[in-house]
DNA sequence: CCAATATGCATAACATGGTATATATTAAGT
DNA sequence: ACTTAATATATACCATGTTATGCATATTGG
C-alpha cells in the first residue's frame, strides 16, 4: 500500500478515514440490496428496522433511538414515505407529533432483507472486523486494504456461493 | 446508553456509525483549530500536509497519495486556493497538469498546526482509541459513549490545561 | 501527419450527515 | 384567559464524500 502520508499523519486523518470507510460500506450494502431486488438506500435500514422492531414511533423517538439528528430523520422519513415504505399519522392528542409506521410494503421489505441479506452481511463484516489488534489505526489499515482487494459486496457474494476463499478473507 | 436497536442491528449500522463518528471527529478538530486562530477545515489538513511533506504535487498525485476521489481533491484545492494557502502552476511540459504548492501563508499554517495542535490531538485520540478490545463494535460503542460524555475538543483542552481527568479519559 | 485513444482535470448531480432557525402547537405562569 | 415558554417537526443551507460525464491536451498507430 502507498498512502504513507495518511499513515504518517495517523490520528489526524482518522476523521476522514472513518467517514470514507463508512460511506464505502453503506454503498456496498446498497448495491447488495439492489442485487436482491430490494429497493432501499442502506442508510434507511436503521430507521425501518427501528419501526419494525419497536412498533410505531414518533420522529422524536426515532431521533432518540438512533442517535441521528432530527432533521436527518425528518428527511429520511420523507423519502421513505415517498417510496411507500412508511406511513404517517398525526396524533389526535398532540397535533405536533407525527407517528410513523410501516406500510405492508415496508414490512415486506424488512422481512425479506432480514431473511435474505442481513445475516450474510453480519457474518462477513464480523469476519473482517474482528481482528486481534487493539489499535484502531492498524485495524483500519487492515480493513481498508482488505476491502480494496475485495469489496464487501464481492465477499458477501462469495459467501453466498460457498466460495469462502479464506486466502483473501 | 439507549440505542438498543443500533446495538442489536450490529454490523448493519456500521457504515452509518463509522461515517458519523468520522464527521464528529472532523468537526471537533476544526473547532480546535479555530480556537487556536487556525482558519482551516480539518478535512483539508491531509491535502496541505501531503504537499508540505512531499513538496509540490499534481492533482493526480494527491489523489494517489491520499486515496480520495479526484473531484474531491479538485474541489478542496479550489477552496484552498481561494483561501490563499495553495498556489497553482500549469506545467510547461504538459499543459494538462496543474502543480500545487503551498504559499507562504499555507506553510505557516501547517507549521503552526504541527507545533501547537497536532501532537495533542494525536495523543488524545491515541488514548481514546487504543483499547484492549479487538471487536470493533465494542470499541465503537466505547468511543461513541466516551465522546458523548466529553468531546474530543473538551479532552484536548483539558489535556492542554493539565486537567488530565483520568476518570473520564 | 492525422485520426483515434488515453490522460488529467473540471463540472454536475447526488447521498448522507450536520447546525441554525422557522413554524406550529401545547403547556405554564400570573 | 392570555402572554410566554417549551416542545415537535420542518426548512434552509453547508460539508465532504461519491459517480458519471465533459473537455482539453498528449500520445500513438497507420
Amino acid at each position: 500500500m502507498k498512502k504513507d502520508i495518511v499513515q504518517e499523519l495517523g490520528y489526524l486523518c482518522l476523521g476522514s478515514r472513518l467517514r470514507r470507510l463508512g460511506e464505502r460500506l453503506q454503498s456496498d450494502v446498497q448495491r447488495l440490496a439492489a442485487s436482491h431486488g430490494l429497493d432501499i438506500q442502506s442508510a434507511h435500514y436503521p430507521l425501518l428496522a427501528a419501526i419494525y422492531f419497536q412498533g410505531p414511533l414518533t420522529v422524536g423517538k426515532l431521533v432518540e433511538t438512533l442517535g441521528i439528528s432530527q432533521p436527518g430523520v425528518t428527511r429520511s422519513i420523507g423519502q421513505l414515505v415517498d417510496q411507500g415504505y412508511v406511513k404517517v399519522t398525526r396524533s389526535q392528542i398532540d397535533q405536533r407529533r407525527r407517528t410513523l409506521s410501516l406500510t405492508r410494503t415496508g414490512t415486506a421489505l424488512i422481512e425479506r432483507s432480514q431473511a435474505e441479506l442481513w445475516p450474510t452481511i453480519e457474518s462477513t463484516l464480523s469476519d473482517l472486523f474482528t481482528r486481534r489488534t487493539g489499535r484502531l489505526l492498524e485495524l483500519l489499515d487492515y480493513c481498508e486494504d482488505e476491502l480494496t482487494k475485495s469489496s464487501l459486496e464481492q465477499r458477501v457474494k462469495n459467501k453466498l456461493n460457498g466460495t469462502t476463499d479464506e486466502r483473501i478473507a
